[in-house]
DNA sequence: ATGAATGCAAAGGTTTTGCACCCCC
DNA sequence: GGGGGTGCAAAACCTTTGCATTCAT
């Protein structure tokens, strides 16, 4: 996939590339193109192939896409996909729980990611954009503990930090 | 201030109304005119009576507003203010740290609040759109702890919590 | 066949920019 | 007087919507 040319080993800020991206095996992807069929049937809703395209295009990338992102990477594969079936496509996967909406990069854009994944945090690097996950018991424990004090049921959290890598030497 | 129509008790979702807005003193508001004063001569920028209004204006709500509120507000006290002065200076007021965003509502518009707070985290009410404050020491350690594991060196964070509040008896 | 999905283009909404004029220092 | 600020309108962006057409079932 990666090809030569891509495989520098750090990024500017010195952190190493990427998030180790489980490139999705083939039985992954067919699973999901398995949910995705199932809900649209149970929907009344039609499989087609701008559906999948769109789909599998994100699910490829492992997620942490904002909108934006989507449409231009639909674009550049399928030009003959126009960007208001990616928008109204975006809608259908998150509602066929294979995308889900997760943190706001710093930008204040709405980031997705993929569904089929455990709660976990966000640590997103300033400099390169690397978007590291965490999760920490404790913390959830304590934020459950502040709710409750507070008379609020939980529904979703997003606990977003902004950081900079430290693998520079500065 | 408040008109008697205005002063009702609890809000649709049965929370007792508002978070305790601390209407900000005669003395509090010319110290941040003082500020931005300031703040305009150290960057040879000007005070202008359109900055101080939306500045007062934004001031005297005590902050948790997004733009587009600013903006209509702005508009409804002084229409004479066009909305491109308004998006103008709301960056001024940031640069000048009277102002700063904070988090990003369920819609995903970036709220702004005062600058001249020590720093909290957010529950926000699905329902009913209050937006309460919070702060945990243990939480913020724990925090510190898993960037250090993971080479990051923090600039800030977001830990947003949506939320419903739990007045209502179902 | 029938209702849903698509592509296009137009509309919407928000934020930014260009420019002539104005005003603070 | 000069450079920044303002208002207006236009542009830029991103996202949604209307509609005729195509397509899945």
């Amino acid at each position: 996939m990666a090809k030569q040319a891509d495989s520098v080993k750090f990024l500017p800020c010195g952190r190493p590339r990427g998030n180790p991206v489980r490139m999705p095996t083939q039985k992954q992807m067919e699973a999901w193109q398995q949910q995705l069929r199932s809900y649209l049937v149970s929907q009344g809703l039609k499989y087609t192939d701008q559906r999948w395209k769109i789909a599998e295009l994100i699910l490829s990338t492992g997620g942490h896409l904002d909108a934006q992102a989507i449409v231009d990477q639909v674009r550049r594969k399928h030009s003959d996909i126009g960007p208001a079936t990616v928008y109204r496509n975006i809608k259908v996967l998150c509602d066929a729980l294979i995308l889900k909406e997760s943190l706001t990069d710093a930008q204040g854009r709405v980031v997705y990611e993929l569904f089929d994944e455990q709660h976990h945090d966000h640590i997103i690097c300033i400099d390169c954009g690397e978007i590291c996950e965490f999760h920490d018991q404790k913390i959830e424990q304590l934020q459950n503990a502040v709710l409750e004090k507070m008379n609020f049921r939980e529904t979703r959290h997003r606990h977003v930090i902004y950081a900079h890598c430290t693998f520079l030497k500065d």
